[in-house]
RNA sequence: GCGCCCGUAGCUCAGUUGGAUAGAGUACCUGGCUACGAACCAGGCGGUCGGGCGUUCGAAUCGCUCCGGGCGCGCCA
């Protein structure tokens, strides 16, 4: 009937909502499997945080989602790969040699001043202790001869300090390189190698897999570098201005040109990064989606205007844009230095509520999180709410199984039409539900909306559980809704799967 | 100053791209365990969707503008 402008109301047959228990008895999750995709290749990078230090909260933010929507977009007719690019080519990796080396130093008994742009605290010191273990005192050098002729380092604040201070460490790694000559792989290495294995055992723990490791290195030893910059010049891209080399960005939609090769001879960070880029059109993704924290806003345009001269493929390059992380109402039991790393966090609060928190949010929203209520092992935490469905409805089979009770899920499904409880209805309804919603959650590249979905699925079931009892003596009554308690379980199971988060038989 | 994101219940947030009476959790109040797990359920309280002007049958959603918060605007990475 019609129902005022816009709106036609359809009634369906009563017990029509039902039949969705079938397919899904039949096709297992498989029944939520709708091709959004079409079989398009998509490269995911995510994570990708420098192998100079350990991941703070945002970095696991950015796992959460990349994983997660990984595992919906192959889910939705993707054919999906799982990178991380490990910058371990450029300053940041000198910057880390350094810092290790100078602890080395100081360890050795070298009375050492740590430059103020180092990277500080414990886990270097932990680094050289290692270094110093496996080598002995093969990179011993006098301290005279590092820091002599080496512009002095500044401790004051600013922009002028700032320019001092990274003069100061540039020089250091330069006479760093000269001094450790072929070792200076060794020692850097060295820490790249322990960096690197602290994040992916971090991961490891948070359940986040990757198809792919790619080095920067391995790209710029390839020489992917000196034949993009070949390319962009076939492309008339690029031109020389002021001493340094230029790449045409203004003209695909950035506010200015940007340089590829500065006046000292050297490559910003900018130049390595359209390599990596065009390595992976060139590898053959329809699409890619990198996902980055939302301080690297500024850095899209430039890149799209890279990839669109290179190949005309700017479109098919999506950034994921994660917005910050702040923690609230949190003490932390332990930290590493003075900020909370992610590895502390999933100790804390475990993984499943970890993961959980970050994805239950849209990746634009800035998520306040709540360390406390992730930690808690009580009714208050979110997490727990669908967990506990799923283990409720382990429970029910178990019971009968105990009680003598027999289950006949063909018979439950001949019968379905039968259930009679309204509540048992809206499980239903929400059931079919699930296709669409993972399509949506596909399309719009936002894994929150399963979440959301799981949550209210939770709500549904733990309602009409509440209301109707599962194991009664009648065997139509009872076999219909086991049938439909375990259609339930079958998509809790699948959707938290997707999500990173274990599906418990009993808690 | 320019650009991007955000502003929805006391607090933390959804709202499937413009649809019907704006929803959860939490906090607070009330009720439900001699039924399969009370980590649950039922009910109540709580809103000028930051403000204003527009677009149209219809706006939390789109446009303009103002206010407030975050981030960015290097020959750094």
């Amino acid at each position: 009937d019609i129902a005022g402008p816009g709106f036609i109301n359809f009634t369906l047959v009563a017990g029509h909502q039902f039949s969705i228990v079938k397919t899904i008895h039949e096709k297992k999750a498989a029944f939520a499997r709708p091709n959004v995709g079409n079989g398009a290749k998509v490269l995911i990078e995510f994570v990708s945080a420098n192998p100079t230090g350990p991941m703070h909260v945002g970095h696991g933010r950015g796992a959460a989602y990349g994983s997660a929507l990984a595992n919906v977009m192959a889910a939705t007719g993707y054919q999906v790969e799982r990178e991380y690019y490990i910058n371990d080519a450029g300053r940041q990796a000198d910057v880390l040699a350094v810092s290790l080396w100078l602890r080395y130093l100081e360890l050795l008994g070298e009375k050492v001043a740590i430059p103020s742009r180092a990277y500080p605290s414990n886990y270097v010191i932990d680094n050289a202790k290692l270094l110093l273990e496996k080598h002995g005192d093969k990179f011993k050098r006098p301290y005279a001869d590092v820091i002599r002729d080496i512009p002095a380092d500044s401790n004051e604040d600013g922009d002028a300090a700032k320019i001092v201070k990274e003069k100061h460490l540039d020089a250091l790694i330069e006479r760093t390189k000269q001094l450790l000559g072929a070792d200076y792989r060794t020692v850097q290495d060295c820490g790249l190698n322990e960096q690197l294995g602290a994040i992916k055992a971090t991961l490891e723990k948070l359940n986040v897999k990757f198809d792919r490791w790619y080095s920067e290195r391995t790209l710029v030893d390839s020489g992917a570098v000196e034949s993009t910059l070949k390319r962009l010049r076939e492309k008339d891209a690029v031109y020389e201005k002021d001493g340094a080399i230029w790449l045409k960005t203004e003209a695909h939609g950035d506010e200015k040109d940007r340089v590829l090769i500065k006046k000292d001879g050297a490559l910003t960070y900018f130049t390595p990064d359209i390599a990596y880029h065009l390595d992976k059109l060139d590898r053959g993704y329809d699409l890619l989606i990198d996902v980055w924290g939302a301080d690297h806003h500024g850095y899209i345009a430039r890149m799209r205007a890279a990839i669109e001269q290179l190949s005309g493929k700017g479109k098919q390059f999506h950034v994921a844009l994660i917005q910050f992380v702040t923690l609230s109402s949190g003490r932390m039991g332990k930290r590493s230095g003075n900020f909370v790393t992610l590895n502390d966090l999933i100790d804390e609060a475990g993984a499943d509520a970890t993961r959980f928190f970050y994805l239950t949010r849209s990746p634009e929203q800035h998520l306040e999180f709540d360390i406390e209520l992730a930690r808690s092992q009580s009714k208050d935490n979110p997490v727990y709410y669908i967990q506990y469905a799923h283990a409720r409805i382990c429970s029910v089979f178990r019971n009968a199984v105990e009680k003598g009770l027999s289950y006949d899920a063909a018979l439950g499904l001949n019968e379905i039409g039968k259930l009679d409880h309204p509540k048992a209805g809206d499980v239903a309804v929400r059931l079919s539900q699930y296709p669409e919603m993972l399509a949506a959650a596909s399309r719009n590249e936002a894994p929150h909306m399963l979440t959301h979905y799981l949550n209210d699925l939770a709500t549904d079931f733990h309602s009409w559980y509440n209301d109707d009892k599962v194991l009664v003596d009648d065997a139509i009554a009872r076999n219909t809704r086991m049938v439909l308690c375990e259609a339930t379980r079958i998509v809790l199971a699948d959707g938290l799967a997707m999500l990173g988060v274990s599906a418990p038989e009993q808690m």
